[in-house]
DNA sequence: AATGAATGAGGTTTCATTCAT
DNA sequence: AATGAATGAAACCTCATTCAT
């Protein structure tokens, strides 16, 4: 049983670590540039191996993809759910996509293999049952949830189409993400895309506010 | 003599609709799914004929990209110099946008090349003499003078910095762009389309504008 | 009549044009780097054209070939014809060597189009009878002839077998011949190069000859 | 382990089989004639299979260029210091080229080859460290010393410049060697081939020696 | 469980040659 | 007579995936 035990952990690791280290090179070089090869040599596997951990490259990808959203919509909730206002919660997500971003490029890969898996994202969206959906439609839920509560509480403009809103702010974050993505490694300072990011958040924080909220609420923190 | 021009018109038109093909495979399919088969099947030519009138792929694909960043900054062009504010004028971009894409998709595949030619950008631009620019860097330099006229007669937000405005616009285009490309050509409503870009585009240029503006300059006309 | 004159001059200029563009540029890049397509370019012709004057490519490099050997050997012959032995003969079919080569590469294309025509000469060479013998063939039967002549009269080394001779000159001048074009153009500096030919050949006069013979006779000399 | 020994003797097994493979189609058709596919149906393999033993087509080719011209040299060199002068170590490199012939074609690949990857050779060659030279390199400087020393004791004429003549020699075995290559198969009489080698190289020796040499180091002995 | 070995399908590019005009 | 246009065949190379051991 300590042996069944062991071994199944074994088993976990290396899965775990394949997934990383995919992530890894995606951040690296794009979705496009990682081959299997690449992968079993950095995983120091041969490439048959990947394929008894996973049933195909595409399955690596799915894995990534379900496994960070996840991940980041943990992150983003609970911020939402301290938010005080719709207007404040919206500012949350953008906190969120700076502070994740800050603590590691990861997030890059996350939208590299997105536009391989759900394309049509966030324009089409199979309807689901609550609790049944994937990361991303939870996170599009989320923040259309966040954008009727800001309207309904004043601090958000009246008139918006929570959804239309929610779309456009998801593809807004991804536009700018993409485009960092594209950077040759070397020339990807964090600081600088930072400033980017919060300069483009700022600027659709205030195109969403009215002028009832609290200016501050406009402005989002240096991270350093 | 009417031989020799008609052969040469009809040499012309080949290439237009080499180019032509092209560019509608990769609006419908995305750059890297456009193959020289494709195109070769779709003109009813042999893969050899293209190298007739293109030396490579790479060629096509730089042709559709200069003529059409061309053509887009000529159409943009005047419609700027007639703006009487720096408001107007990014609203001028904006409104381009919409027409562009309500007359044809075409758009989609300037983008899509561009990932691939100029990948950095507009992250990146190497310096050039005025004059020699391409058209997505003198495009990029339109829109930093947009935004610096929007500055200096107060009809843009003060403290801003235009290099950065124009960066976040560019990224903020481009990204619905890409995010409509990815949509199935079946699912492309182009009125669906036109909507949400307006939508993001008026929550932009509310953010950027100072009290002082003319509110009717916030809000973009619908196309149909 | 005088029309049809001048239309089978004409004819006859273009012909000639081609197998001389031909030839430089085989002489430039080597046989196997010359395409139709350089051909045709060259002449300020289509490649269509040429197609009318020969009937394949192989026919171009046949044509110049057996032209430049007939030269080749109509300029080496009354020079065997003059000398006063064996020995003077083979040193005549030296000296030959040297001054086509000095004072043009032309030669360069002779042997790089034998290689492709006639690949097995000089070791396999169909009967003919006399006086139907192509360029290269006659070229081998004279120097069959001078070869015996020495042995006769006691110039070259008795007990040598005369087409096994023949054979190895004719080997020998092809080699450096070969080795010369193989060397990019900017390196080939004549002078340097009709040098290395004069050493190999006298060392190989100096093989052949026996004592008897006029020493002077077993140094070639410069030509500048 | 066992296991693991066979697998990897296999391996080799199969890079050293391709490479065979290469060398007996190089040698049956000549360099330009073999195409990876022919390669992958003699082997018996699939294209892509040869991609994993080498990167490229060109690594094959100088995998074996460079695999032949150190057995080359190593066959060669014990030879020449067996030599008591410098002319006996000239017929010794000769001997040398009979012997390999005689034992088999393969030499031819490696001339063929030789004309790919070095093809100024011997004219151009860069500077090296000692030590550092690859095979042909040093072939060359071996033949460098040869005839220095057979200046210097006297076997060899006077006033020669060493350089020269081991151009001379090596453009000479050359030629000899490409000759036979563009031979088809069913005519390589190997009999008849060395005799055709002997005669030259006896020619060659018999030029560059002094009266003073013993007669009898001048005669190549027949191989059967 | 692990992998070495193999491959089919598909990518871009080149070139001698043909044919309608 | 001249050619613009076209192409089949073939070259090198890549990659996700399979399978026997």
């Amino acid at each position: 049983m300590g042996i069944i035990e062991r071994k199944s952990r074994e088993r976990e690791n290396r899965h775990a670590a394949i997934l990383a280290i995919t992530k890894d090179l995606i951040v690296e070089r794009g979705v496009d540039a990682v081959t299997m090869l690449d992968i079993a040599k950095r995983a120091e596997l041969s490439k048959a191996t990947l394929y008894l951990y996973f049933p195909s490259k595409e399955a690596i990808l799915k894995e990534i993809f379900f496994e960070m959203s996840t991940r980041v919509i943990s992150y983003v909730r609970p911020r939402l759910e301290e938010a005080k206002s719709g207007l404040e919660a919206i500012r949350a997500v953008w906190m969120s996509y700076l502070e994740l971003f800050g603590s590691s490029e990861d997030i890059i890969a996350l939208y590299g293999i997105k536009n391989h898996i759900i394309p049509s994202y966030p324009f089409i969206m199979p309807y689901r049952e609550p609790g049944m959906m994937t990361g991303p439609e939870e996170f599009y839920g989320c923040i259309v949830e966040c954008v009727t509560r800001g309207i309904d509480d004043g601090t958000l403009a009246p008139g918006l189409d929570p959804k239309s809103i929610a779309r456009s702010l998801l593809m807004v974050a991804s536009g700018i993400i993409e485009a960092v993505a594209r950077l040759p490694r070397e020339h990807r300072d964090v600081r600088i895309i930072r400033a980017e990011m919060k300069s483009v958040f700022e600027i659709m924080l205030r195109g969403l506010a009215t002028d009832r909220c609290d200016r501050s609420a406009l402005v989002l923190p240096d991270i350093e």
